[in-house]
DNA sequence: TCTAAACGAAACTCGACAGTTCCGGATATA
DNA sequence: TATATCCGGAACTGTCGAGTTTCGTTTAGA
C-alpha cells in the first residue's frame, strides 16, 4: 500500500521503454522476495515489545537477514515500523463474502470465530506497542487505524447497513457510533482492563449494548 | 497510596516510642514537602512524552531538584513513574457529592463539564505514554487503572445503581459492562480515532448507547 | 559550633541501540 | 570473465540516557 522503497527500480513495470531516467544498473539485483519476510519479522517483533523495546538486531535475526539488509531497503526503523504496519494483511476474509442470517444478531454472532479472537488479540497488541510513538507521527497513527481498526469497524458498518435495509434496524441510527462500539470495548477490555476477551464477552457485548444501541428488541432465543 | 519510600523513617508516626530500629539519624533531614512536587513533574512529563520519552533529568529540570535528589528517594525510574501514578490526586470530586437529578439521563449530563472532559483527556494521554510499560509491569497497570479507569467507572455505577433502585432500570442489566462504556469508547475516541472529545460526543454516547444499553427508554425531551 | 546528611548542579561511568562500514561469498549484467 | 551490487554476519561509531559520584552549600541535631 504505502510502501517505501527508496530504491525501487523503475524498470519493474517496463524495461524495454527504459528511456527515462532507467540508469540501467548492474551487478546483483535486489532481492525482493525478502521484503515481506522482513516485514513479517518486524511485525511479530513489534507485537512483543513495542516500538520501544524492538531493536534492529530482533528483526534482523528473526528474519534470518543482515542489518545492512534492512537499512538498504528502508532509511530507519521508523519507516521499516510505518512500512510494517500498512503491509500488514488484512484478517482472513473481511471485506466481500461476509455472513448472512437475515437477522443482525445472527450475522455478528456468526462473526465471532476463535481465529478471528486471535487475531484481533495480536493487533491490538501491537496497536498498544505503537501508542508511545503514534502521538508524534500522524502517518503512523493513520496506517495503524487503517490496518487494525478500520477493517472491523467496516465490518460492523456493513452488517448495520444491511439491517437498515432489511428495515430491522431504523435508518436514524448513528451507524459510525456503533459500529465502535466493539472495537472500543474490545480494545478496552484488552488492553486496559487486561481480561480475556472471549466469546461470552462478545455475546454479551452484542446483547448488552450493541443492539439495544441499535434498537433492535431482544427475538424469542435472547433470555 | 503505594508509596515506596525505602528511607521512611519510623519515626514519622510517633517520635517518643521510636524504640524499636530506629537510629535517630542526625544531619539535615530530608525535606518531604519535595515529594509531591517532584510526582507531579513526574506527572507532567510523563502526558507529555510518555515513559520512554521521559528521561529523569525533565522531571528534575521541571521540580528545579537535582537528579540525585530524585535518586535518593526512589530506586529508579520504574519506581518513580509506579508512585506518581498511584499518587496522582483523584479527580475534582468524584466519589461522594454526585449531581442527583432524578433521571439517569441527567445524572449522566450533569456529569459532564469542561473540567471533567479536559482532566480525562489528560489522564488518557498519561494512560497512552504508558501502555509500552504496562505490558511488562502489571503493578503499574493495576495503578494506571485504579487512578485512571476505576474513579470514573465507579461514578458510573453509583449513578446507575441508584437508577436501578430508583426502578428507572431493570436490577438485571449487567451495571459492570455498561458503566465500562463511557471509559472504553472515550479512550478509543481519544487515543485511536484520535478526534476531539467534546460534550456533543459524551451526549450522542449516553442517548445512544449507554441509556438504550440501560434499557431506559427515550423520555418527552429526547427528539 | 561541630558533624552528618540533604540540597542543586554538574561531571562522570556504563550499557544499549540506531545507523555505518567492512568482510567473504553469491549473482546478474556486459 | 570482469564488474558492480547484492547477501548474511560482524565489527565499528556516535549518541543518549539511567544511574553514580563529586562539590560547594545549606540545615538540623548533638
Amino acid at each position: 500500500m504505502t510502501r517505501v522503497d527508496p530504491e525501487a527500480p523503475a524498470e519493474s513495470l517496463g524495461d524495454d521503454v527504459a528511456s527515462d531516467a532507467a540508469p540501467a544498473r548492474l551487478g546483483r539485483k535486489r532481492d525482493h522476495t525478502r521484503d515481506p519476510e522482513i516485514l513479517e519479522a518486524a511485525i511479530d517483533v513489534l507485537a512483543e515489545t513495542g516500538f520501544e523495546g524492538m531493536t534492529i538486531d530482533m528483526v534482523a535475526t528473526r528474519a534470518r537477514a543482515g542489518k545492512a539488509t534492512i537499512y538498504r531497503r528502508w532509511p530507519s526503523k521508523a519507516d521499516l515500523v510505518l512500512d510494517a504496519v500498512a503491509c500488514m494483511k488484512a484478517s482472513e476474509l473481511d471485506a466481500d463474502h461476509l455472513p448472512d442470517t437475515g437477522t443482525l444478531r445472527g450475522d455478528l454472532v456468526a462473526m465471532i470465530r476463535p481465529k478471528t479472537i486471535e487475531e484481533a488479540q495480536r493487533k491490538l497488541r501491537i496497536m498498544a506497542g505503537l501508542f508511545g510513538m503514534i502521538s508524534t507521527t500522524p502517518e503512523l497513527a493513520d496506517a495503524a487505524h487503517a490496518a487494525i481498526i478500520e477493517p472491523r469497524a467496516a465490518v460492523n458498518r456493513a452488517l448495520l447497513r444491511r439491517a437498515i435495509e432489511r428495515g430491522e434496524v431504523r435508518d436514524d441510527v448513528d451507524v459510525d457510533l456503533i459500529a465502535s462500539i466493539t472495537p472500543a470495548m474490545v480494545a478496552f477490555r484488552l488492553l486496559v482492563e487486561r481480561r480475556p476477551v472471549d466469546s461470552g464477552y462478545l455475546v454479551s457485548l452484542i446483547d448488552g449494548v450493541l443492539l439495544p444501541a441499535a434498537g433492535v428488541v431482544p427475538g424469542p432465543a435472547a433470555g
